[in-house]
DNA sequence: AACTCCGATGAAAACGTTTACATTCCACTG
DNA sequence: CAGTGGAATGTAAACGTTTTCATCGGAGTT
């Protein structure tokens, strides 16, 4: 840290603006002082001071990322492909996640005021009033899975409808004359947009058969409360859990009850989670590419970061897959939706 | 961001000194002044600009984490730790991961460069050359996990000997007399210690029985491959494998074969990963508590930042516990190493 | 009443860059 | 040969803080 800029231009007997000109390769030098500098530079093991960059440049070439306490697996892949895409662009990423309220959200988008140039925010606690009141007009954010339907903010979020229409359609296509649905939390997005889609769906490709829709909380225990209530009265010819963990509580369930997967009742589940291939039988269920969910919502703020102007603001949704295993009894396929 | 310390002044009729002094709560001001500032500060939301601050300070304020491209659980429980202890301290988290060689590593932690006052650095191409080359003297930092046994820099291990040491006595004890153990990667150093434990147990313990140890690879496939091998030949009374992936793979192995867990042979893991709880039977395995390796790490390497003159070095290592669950066939506890 | 001391405040330097503007030098033009 | 233009380089201001040192009052001491 002792080197400065200075020392470089000393020893290149050269000015300080020089070394900062050639170092970040303006035209106005010529080749032969710009090799020597950066040699010269390299020697000496000199590093800008980026702080000190900031404060005049006012870019910090940071991206923040906002995010609630989330699932393993989920959480891995989207830091993933945001830190791969950060990378790609010369990007560095600040985390703050783990925010269990928006007390905590707030805190942690304020301390991250100055420090970054963009943000990527995924929180269910995130509304246009709480971000009007915590993000600085200038910086430009990305939210990710976001209910949020303002113009205000570009917002990307994973086709929870598409994908949930497209397993519910599976299952009609597989025979099943009856699917039921076993719900996510009221309030939480995602668990609503799945749950529009199976109804859709089912309008759509089976109008006569019944809607049935049975509350779950997206937990293991919740899915084993319900599949054994499905097991009890009504044993439905397929169960499409809202998440995999309720598929995995309805299996057991289902196999406490001595009922057979998938020959007595087919199971599918949603995410795609890691546990959903090494069950018995292997669990049918929707894949999101969640790497890419925050590859493109990197993207997408060091887009808006690049050109501060262009202000227009967008809703975009990404693909999800259903991946059939044997759970839903049928042949071996990814389809794409 | 338009609003600076010179605004407050301004509006407070006082010099950016006594600002500065007020916000940052020297004692040379008076109370009353301090409230003045104080509600005008928060009244023009000032928040002081990082760069300007650090650039004086020599202060970033924020620890970098480099880390290896990484299992999904394991990855987000140790940002999970490390964040939570961040956040406690005060500090951001700037984090590069996804390395897949030493390249990157090296371009990574260089980028770091003066954006960060420590590190915490967990990364299988990681050696004492490396650091030397690429971590800047004054720079302090944690290795997490390494087998680098030199006095110069900060490790924290966790305790792989010790939890395959409690894992092979616990197998042993509950009966089982022949214990084969299915090892890991030759290279990984978690592997090596959980051998060396595997090893020592059945020496202390069972200095009679064969020692009996099958390479695998830590993946699904190895311990489904050593898995078929151990079922035709050899039939050990228990299979303690080096990580849970395998066990799992051994588990459909032993299950196409027929053989019954735990009643003809019991099983181990090690990592309890989530799947861990949901296959049949439940897996007796090791539980690393990671989420306390990153709060250690982190808590280290804040204590090397404030007090810089502290140089003394030490390894540090983290227990681990037993989760006893029906694959190994006997009662349901849990108990530290 | 003059002095000393101390606590509160202000002025200004310093941190290490980038960049607008000034300068120099040289080749070319008329 | 004077003049012009442009390319290469240098000078210095600016960024927004913190902190050292100086200044200013006022209270206490002699």
């Amino acid at each position: 840290m002792a080197v400065t800029i200075r020392d470089v231009a000393r020893e290149a007997r050269v000015s300080v603006a020089s070394v900062s000109r050639a170092l970040n390769g303006s035209p106005a030098v010529t080749d032969e002082t710009r090799q020597r500098i950066a040699s010269i530079a390299a020697r000496l093991r000199y590093v800008p001071h980026s702080a000190a960059r900031s404060l005049i440049t006012k870019r910090t070439q940071t991206v923040g990322a906002l995010l609630p306490d989330l699932y393993g697996e989920f959480f891995s892949e989207l830091i993933r492909g945001i830190d791969l895409a950060a990378r790609a662009k010369g990007l560095h990423l600040l985390v703050s996640s783990s925010h269990g309220d928006a007390v905590e959200a707030a805190a942690a988008l304020r301390a991250m005021q100055g420090r970054v140039d963009g943000m990527l925010i995924l929180s269910p606690h995130v509304d246009t009033e709480f971000l009007r009141a915590n993000l600085p007009e200038s910086t430009p954010a990305v939210l990710l899975n976001s209910a949020l339907k303002s113009s205000q903010f570009d917002v990307l979020n994973i086709d929870n409808y598409g994908g949930a229409h497209a397993m519910t359609r599976h299952l009609l296509d597989a025979g099943h004359a009856s699917v039921a649905f076993v719900s996510g939390p009221e309030d939480n997005f995602d668990a609503q947009q799945r749950e529009r889609g199976y109804r859709e769906a089912m309008a759509a490709f089976a109008p006569k058969a019944a809607v049935k829709v049975v509350a779950g909380d997206f937990s293991e225990e919740s899915g084993y409360l319900v599949g054994r209530t499905l097991a009890k009265n009504g044993k439905p010819r397929a169960v499409f859990a809202a998440n995999d963990m309720m598929a995995v509580g309805c299996l057991r369930a289902f196999a406490e009850a001595g009922l057979r997967v998938p020959q007595d009742v087919a199971l599918a589940g949603f995410d795609d989670i890691p546990i959903a291939r090494y069950i018995t039988p292997a669990l049918t269920t929707v894949r999101v590419r969640i790497a890419d969910l925050g590859r493109s919502a990197l993207e997408r703020v060091a887009a808006a970061i690049e050109k501060p102007g262009r202000a227009r603001h967008a809703a975009q949704t990404l693909a999800c897959e259903v991946v059939v295993r044997a759970s839903s009894g049928s042949g071996r396929t990814t389809k794409p939706v």
